[in-house]
DNA sequence: TCTGCGTCTGCGGATTTCGCAACCCGGATG
DNA sequence: CATCCGGGTTGCGAAATCCGCAGACGCAGA
């Protein structure tokens, strides 16, 4: 990583000629065939802010050799197209939810529609359609045994096309990162 | 898919002028596990952030009723404790991790260490301690099919205790919130 | 009562965010 | 070939925000 040196005030415009280069490298959409064209740069922002969803922008354009005001933009976009969300995240047994499960669901008919029912419940923290022994898999986040019996057994099993689930209380949870691409 | 795309700038008119008074606090270590038992102010901040982490501490002050200063120290307090993190959080699937799978695993002997082993492995995003038909449960994210395939069959089966495992390979994500005390 | 400890508040100064106007460049158009 | 166009980038002030620093306040324990 050389040294990308912003440009101060009214240097001569040529400087700004070298901080371009490292950006260079950012129009192959890789092979990712499906889903929006992520270059290089927007990667290595969400990375940034994958360490710490607060950092300023400026310094995340110094990271990415870019200026404050094209990583502002472009974090913006992102925002706005729902590539990423800046939140904060706990461990949810230390903010009063001390019951969670992952049920896994067999589902006869459309996957999809009931997918979006479980989706449309606000104790559904995750869900996931799958290949193997379950069809979905769902995270449940709850205040206590009763509401988690509640929402298994009363709301799960009332939507159309449940077939049957299985369910997977959590006793401990060990790990929980948001990592991904800083590796 | 993304439903839930924040908005930005909302800053709640609402007045606060309550929530003053139960500013009890018992610090104990705060270790993964204990509950640090939150007053009603830190979890309105939480949940504050949990809408939008780039929220200024001015705004948060305004609708928990704490001056920024305030907002500010406990934020940072819970950011040390390790009780939240404010981090951006992405659907692996738009930044190039194209396989994804939740494995249940069933152990002999002791548990947690295999668990502490896996959550050693930078691939997996997500251990729990589960009961039920598994004893663990993993999120795994992966690049392509053979990285899965290296992680699930040659190093997840490789550490001593894991007697069998279980494979769900993700097809759609559908809901991933981190909205927990947001209801 | 006094002291220690933790938290809240108010206040400048440094930093960051935000909006704007201009610029560059590749692609499409005539 | 000239021109226009749109996405992306840059630089720059003004406004807002962040940050550190005392001082004040409340609450336990000596």
């Amino acid at each position: 990583m050389h040294s990308e040196v912003v440009a101060s005030r009214s240097a001569d415009p040529r400087d700004s000629r070298d901080s371009r280069e490292s950006v260079r490298e950012s129009h192959r959409e890789s092979r990712n065939g499906s889903s929006p064209h992520l270059d290089a740069v927007s990667l290595a922002i969400i990375e940034q802010l994958q360490q710490d969803g607060r950092r300023p922008y400026a310094a995340i354009g110094k990271a990415v050799g870019l200026s404050e005001a094209a990583v502002r933009q472009r974090v913006q976009k992102l925002l706005d197209q729902g590539v990423m969300q800046i939140v904060a995240v706990t461990d949810p047994l230390t903010v009063g939810f001390r019951r969670q499960a992952m049920v896994g669901i067999n589902v006869e008919g459309d996957v999809e529609s009931v997918a979006d029912a479980l989706t449309a419940m606000p104790e559904c923290e995750y869900v996931v359609m799958t290949a193997g022994s379950f069809d979905l898999m769902v995270e449940i986040v709850c205040e206590d045994d009763d509401h988690l019996l509640e929402v298994i057994n009363r709301r799960i099993r009332a939507v159309p096309g449940v077939r049957s689930t299985e369910s997977f209380v959590y006793l401990k949870l060990k790990k929980q990162t948001y990592m991904w691409g800083t590796r």
